[in-house]
RNA sequence: GCCUUGAUGGCGAAAUUGGCAAACGCGCUAGCUUCAGGAGCUAGUCCCUAAAAAGAUUGUGGGUUCGAAUCCCACUCAAGGCACCA
């Protein structure tokens, strides 16, 4: 019988949604599991290969949970607002509100395509005035709090996307959306302080069940390092500052002082000096190679005197301080002692001739001459011998560490620092499709908080308003502040989003003294409307709920929208399954974001998702699918010649999900072969009732298929929960081979394959279901439980060795003795070929697995 | 430079975590079939060999062990990420 997977496939998506048989008692549910996958951002015209792969993965996942008993939660939106969608929109040439509604269609068709079991009354948008009335609403909580604030600096500038971007979505100086390079532009922007949690977020990773390299991949973007900030004064000048040194093991040695040349303190370190106008010149000139970001470290280490000197503290002499190329304004203090143990450090002071210092010495006589020579730089090295300071002399460099930290802070040199690589989150762009940042600026009150005057009407100002004179928030009542229409809505590149042409947005009355004021005209960063969306699902659902019937949230604010006892009961996330990508942006976006929910009181986790697991990249001819190197595969085409069920275990079958693979083809057909054999099959059962040889459960006379398929349940069972789908699958395959040669196969047999085979392929598995005369989906089956007993063996292949070199296997009874085995081995010619005439040196025996003769 | 992952037949891969290397699938070869289709069935398919026995073989080189794809050391290559962070 032909399998008509296009007919069937479209059946049963009617039915399941019709029946809603996903979607979960969110009220009731006695064991609730929230399964997630990142959901999609339409920057595209549909859903690509990779996205059906890492669909298919979680969905399988929430299968098996859902037949193992759990009442599974597998949501599905849409990240549609931001720069990604209204990149496409510009592509194409059609505004991005009016394409969010082609996009929403397609990508949704193409959704349940795929055969998913998502929770398809739940949905949501990011782009829906419910929705980002919500992210507003967080925008403006952080700002209250004093965690979102302006600030004028060198930020990241896609010349093509004509907005700045935060330090996350520059990948390789290149922006994460156009891959153009990004240069630095000095801008007033809005940040919120991520850095404030930066402790936080490293000491918890170790309490989540991540994917390893996801948790190393956050830790290095953290980047703590541990070190002392020295103390020092600039010699016949009133400037004092600090230096930051994370090896204070060597500080004797340090010789030198380096400054940023973007440092505030170059200029009163030169004024009036007879080094200002050269100085001045350099600074210029460094500031505009990092501008167009065509800095070579390697090869332009460049620098030059400032004719100043650190009164040295250490009474090892004055420090000539020098600006120099490398030093970074934003890390630390921007001003760093230097030593002959520092590569660049030492590659500088050889390149301008200042004189250097050793305090540490390798053991090995001949290289000691040569770093004593100032011919190498030595550094790093944990057996460095320490020669200065005297105290701790002969120690080595890693024994050093704690005592010297211990001098310096006795001595009150220093004190101990920790800084963090991680930098505040810039969340404005200057774009069109985003949220509006809800805070409107007012002269008014700007002077009034510059005076002081904190308090009106019984109503104080708030920490964000008194730290961002003049910024109010929009009051929450009046949430959301719509996106306008506006037609032409391209990219100024004027360091201004689009809405700051139309002035009826921007022009409003102060909401806190009623004055002329202007609206902030940015909107914020798509990495905000994603950050939270976890949570969007219970929010709709449980007001819906609540009221009783399915609908949108009304527009009154009300407590809080995270006060849902069902949050409570839903959440954190049981299973998240994305992209290693996200590790980064999405992944830390939302770990800040829910400390500071935590913070507030909000909701009761501060980790959002318990488990995670990076699923793999999925190539075409081992590159990276990009529209560039045209190797973009289309899912439609294969789901309309193969079916969804071919196509989601031809994927699974490639390799373990979180390794990712190589989509070839080519192999499709097997995974099409086999399918169609299993449709033949349980099309030979349809005829049967459902009740009839209900009882051969026994597998009468067939011990070893009735094993197999006990063996088979513990497989699968194990494989799918470590996401290891390509072994599953090939175990449904060797038990199937098994089945179809067997003559009197029971229903029951049929059945208990179905139920195994139903994850991987949600169609045909309920259409051979139904045709069994079942009324109920298969995908609300129990799962089946393997008997452990049936799965020991009394007898078992025994593997015999002679001098580790397999030669022989015997079958034995699974507790023979050592003894035992010894002479049955022995006695055999097999075996006496290798032995004769030779001495029995040892023998190893492992009960139940092997024999091994050394000799 | 640093970090992560990986390297096993013609290809995708598997190996109970130190115990029969190559399961399962693709491809290929031969035969049988005929609902000419995305065919099906049977047998074979790591290398050397006419075949068998024996042997060699998991990127390279070394080590630990009775025994290594698996553990340790050094290196090579590939993919991805970070990178002036003192």
């Amino acid at each position: 019988m032909f399998y008509n997977h296009q007919k069937i496939e479209k059946k049963w998506q009617k039915i399941w949604e019709k029946e809603k048989i996903y979607e979960p008692n969110f009220k009731k549910a006695k064991r609730p599991f929230y399964n997630l996958m990142m959901f999609p951002y339409p920057s595209a015209e549909g859903l690509h290969v990779g996205n059906m792969y890492a669909f298919t993965g979680s969905d399988i996942y929430g299968r098996f949970k859902r037949m193992r008993g759990y009442d599974v939660f597998e949501p599905i939106g849409l990240d549609g607002f931001g720069i990604h969608s209204e990149n496409y929109a510009l592509k194409i040439g059609v505004h991005p509100s009016k394409q969010a509604k082609i996009s929403e269609k397609h990508f949704y068709k193409q959704l349940k395509m795929i055969g998913n079991g998502f929770s398809w009354d739940e949905k949501l948008e990011t782009y829906d005035p419910e929705y980002y009335k919500w992210t507003q609403w967080i925008f403006i909580q952080l700002f209250k709090r004093g965690l979102a604030y302006r600030k004028k600096q060198a930020v990241n500038w896609c010349p093509s996307c004509k907005t700045v971007l935060a330090d996350e979505q520059v990948i390789a100086e290149k922006c994460e959306r156009c891959s153009s390079e990004v240069i630095k532009k000095n801008l007033e922007q809005w940040f919120f302080k991520i850095t404030k949690y930066a402790e936080r977020l490293l000491k918890n990773l170790d309490m989540i069940d991540w994917s390893e390299r996801t948790k190393i991949a956050q830790k290095e973007w953290i980047g703590r390092s541990e070190g002392i900030n020295l103390k020092e004064k600039v010699k016949n000048l009133n400037i004092e500052f600090e230096v930051f040194d994370t090896i204070p093991q060597t500080f004797l040695a340090q010789t030198f002082t380096v400054i940023a040349p973007e440092h505030p303190l170059v200029e009163r370190l030169i004024t009036g000096t007879k080094y200002e106008k050269s100085v001045r010149e350099f600074v210029e000139k460094i500031k505009q190679k990092k501008a167009v970001n065509k800095f070579d470290v390697e090869k332009e280490s460049e620098g030059i005197f400032t004719g100043r000197y650190v009164d040295n503290p250490f009474g090892t002499g004055d420090l000539p301080i020098w600006v120099a190329s490398y030093v970074i304004a934003g890390y630390g203090t921007g001003i760093v002692n230097c030593s002959a143990h520092d590569e660049r450090d030492f590659a500088f002071a050889k390149k301008y001739n200042i004189p250097l210092k050793v305090v540490m010495l390798p053991l090995d006589v001949d290289l000691a001459k040569k770093v004593q020579n100032f011919e190498i730089c030595y550094h790093h090295a944990s057996d460095g011998i320490i020669q200065e300071p005297i105290e701790m002399k002969g120690m080595t460099w890693e024994k050093a560490r704690k005592p010297i930290i211990e001098y310096i802070e006795k001595k009150g040199f220093g004190k101990k620092t920790i800084n963090y690589h991680l930098r505040d989150w810039l969340i404005s762009r200057q774009r069109y499709w985003g949220p509006p940042i809800p805070l409107v600026f007012c002269e008014n009150c700007a002077e009034r908080i510059k005076n002081k005057e904190l308090g009106i009407k019984n109503k104080k100002f708030d920490k964000g308003e008194i730290e961002n004179p003049g910024w109010i928030p929009v009051p929450e009542k009046d949430l959301p502040v719509i996106l306008p229409y506006i037609k032409d809505f391209q990219p100024k590149g004027t360091g201004e989003s689009p809405l700051a042409t139309d002035k009826k947005f921007y022009e409003v009355k102060c909401p806190e003294c009623g004055k002329m004021a202007r609206r902030e005209t940015d909107v914020s960063d798509t990495f905000l409307d994603s950050a939270w969306y976890y949570l969007g699902y219970f929010f709709e659902n449980w007001k819906a709920t609540l009221r009783g019937v399915r609908q949108k949230a009304s527009r009154e604010i009300e407590n809080s929208p995270f006060s849902s006892p069902l949050i409570r009961k839903w959440l954190p996330v049981d299973m998240y399954i994305g992209g290693q990508e996200h590790a980064c942006l999405h992944l830390l976006y939302s770990r800040f974001l829910a400390m500071v929910f935590n913070d507030l009181g909000l909701i009761d986790f501060e980790e959002p998702f318990k488990k995670f697991r990076a699923h793999g990249l999925l190539t075409k001819d081992g590159a990276k699918m990009s529209k560039s190197r045209g190797n973009v595969v289309n899912p439609d085409e294969y789901i309309k010649k193969f079916g969804a069920d071919v196509f989601r275990m031809y994927l699974m079958f490639l390799s373990p999900f979180e390794r990712g693979g190589d989509f070839q083809s080519k192999g499709i057909l097997g995974i099409a072969r086999f399918l169609d054999r299993i449709f033949n099959f349980g099309n030979s059962f349809a005829n049967r009732k459902v009740g009839e040889k209900q009882t051969l459960n026994k597998f009468e006379n067939k011990k070893e298929l009735e094993k197999l398929f006990h063996q088979t349940i513990k497989k699968i069972t194990e494989d799918i929960e470590n996401l290891n789908y390509n072994t599953a699958i090939s175990a449904l395959m060797i038990l199937f081979n098994k089945m179809e040669k067997e003559s009197q196969l029971s229903i029951v047999n049929c059945q208990l394959f179905l139920k195994l085979l139903a994850p991987f392929a949600p169609f045909i598995s309920e259409e051979l279901w139904a045709k069994l005369g079942h009324k109920k989906s298969i995908h609300l089956e129990k799962w089946p439980e393997y008997n452990s007993r049936l799965l020991k063996q009394k007898k078992i292949i025994l593997i015999v060795q002679v001098n580790g070199k397999f030669r022989d296997k015997i079958e034995v009874n699974v507790d023979i003795s050592e003894q035992e085995a010894k002479e049955i081995i022995l006695s055999r010619e097999k075996i006496q070929k290798y032995t004769k005439g030779k001495e029995i040196k040892k023998i190893i025996f492992v009960p139940g697995k092997l024999f091994n003769i050394v000799i």
